[in-house]
DNA sequence: CTCCTTATGTACCTCTGGGTTAATTTGTCA
DNA sequence: TGACAAATTAACCCAGAGGTACATAAGGAG
């Protein structure tokens, strides 16, 4: 991995060892980061060979091309995330706590994780091409699902959940929040000021998220901010 | 505009009409077309160019290059987005009614703008870059604000909303799960199937963000769907 | 009619960036 | 220890995309 520089600079007698995981990852962090910033057809392949401890042709080896490359920096931060998000037990939690919980995990795991984010974007400016040829990618997505259907047929089983809970509708509406939150920043703050991007901003999103879900399937659901304004 | 292919097409004589506006006209609906198709980078001036019924030359005389036209294809997009919902009037409807109309409106015009989302989208992708730059941009975006206030300050006063109820957070709200229905679609359905996108999901959806963002704001507000599941 | 500015078409230039070729080193197994 | 595959480097190729030079037609003013 590492080049020779030396001191004479004349015979060129580079030495390295041999480490193909530690290269491959190490191509897959730059390309991460390159392809998050600049998507599919702005990250360019020179940079990011210039950015990694290796070579351009090293790419070509063990990725094929760009699209090969970009494919496993999809999958490879797909498969992080979701991960992370399987870490969350809620099995034990009464079902309000629980949705409660996972509300609030999803909107921070996405604040949490802006190049999946940046990355995700992408893949829908591409009509999600990739994700579809992946087959790694659908395997991950059922994780959370199931959770939200434990905790819907819970809360319907024990009467505090609306019989009209729908566990993918669940999703949808903690994900548009928690997605939008970050994907669009940039324009938002841009149009109307970042006063919902500031810390206390993002603390009384955070929790706006959390009624709003909670809000229509809750029977009942009061928020918890009765009537002060702001602090 | 117009090329003369002559029958012969020896002498190459073309004749064709002066008509500036036209032929910016022009050049504009299709670069929207491809910039939203394929990001800023992922567009090409000569496959822009070819679709044209101009030539490549017209587009750097008229917008310099490509940036520039990017750029101007921006503008458009928002002021045409922007206007329509100026359109818009619930200056007359009461508060509940007006919230409900201005969230149902939002949605469908995410959804009748999809060339708008996807520019977004490629914004956010460039940090807002050519938003930030835009002089026209910022002026468009005072109109929805200003209604949510109207709206807000008429409900608290006749008590039927919460004193904390703030416009710029009603905006973001209705704004995420609206653009997030359109900008996500890909990935979405991809990973969880299309059922959320079928006429019937969609109508489903777009009540549940009614009733979401309702029951954020709105005292004592219960949905109007009240136990089951679907038709 | 002539001149001038605006608008347009054609052909070309340049260089970037994705991808490749060929040669070299490393490590391993007989 | 020598051969062989895997890993790696450096140098090169070239299509294509952004951008330009140049010539010329359209249309209006005087």
């Amino acid at each position: 991995m590492d080049k020779d520089t030396d001191t004479a600079g004349q015979k060129r007698k580079t030495t390295w060892k041999k480490d193909p995981a530690a290269v491959k990852e190490n191509i897959l962090t730059i390309a991460t980061e390159e392809f998050a910033a600049h998507g599919l057809s702005g990250a360019n392949i020179n940079e990011i060979a210039r950015k990694t401890a290796t070579s351009k042709r090293m790419i070509y080896y063990y990725f094929g091309d760009k699209e090969g490359l970009y494919q496993h920096v999809l999958e490879r931060v797909y498969s992080s995330l979701r991960n992370e998000e399987q870490m969350l037990n809620v099995a034990d939690l009464a079902p309000i706590p629980a949705l409660r919980r996972l509300t609030e995990a999803t909107f921070d795991s996405h604040v949490n994780n802006p190049q999946f984010i940046r990355l995700v974007m992408i893949e829908n400016i591409h009509n999600a091409e990739y994700v579809k040829k992946s087959k790694s990618i659908p395997k991950l997505n059922k994780a959370i699902i199931d959770k939200l259907t434990d905790v819907c047929e819970r809360g319907k089983a024990s009467g505090v959940l609306r019989v009209d809970a729908d566990p993918l509708e669940l999703h949808w509406m903690t994900s548009s929040a928690s997605f939008y939150n970050v994907s669009n920043m940039a324009t938002f703050s841009t149009s109307f000021g970042d006063s919902l991007y500031t810390e206390q901003g993002q603390k009384r999103l955070r929790q706006r998220v959390v009624d709003m879900v909670l809000g229509t399937v809750v029977i009942g659901y009061q928020p918890d901010t009765p009537s002060s304004n702001c602090a």
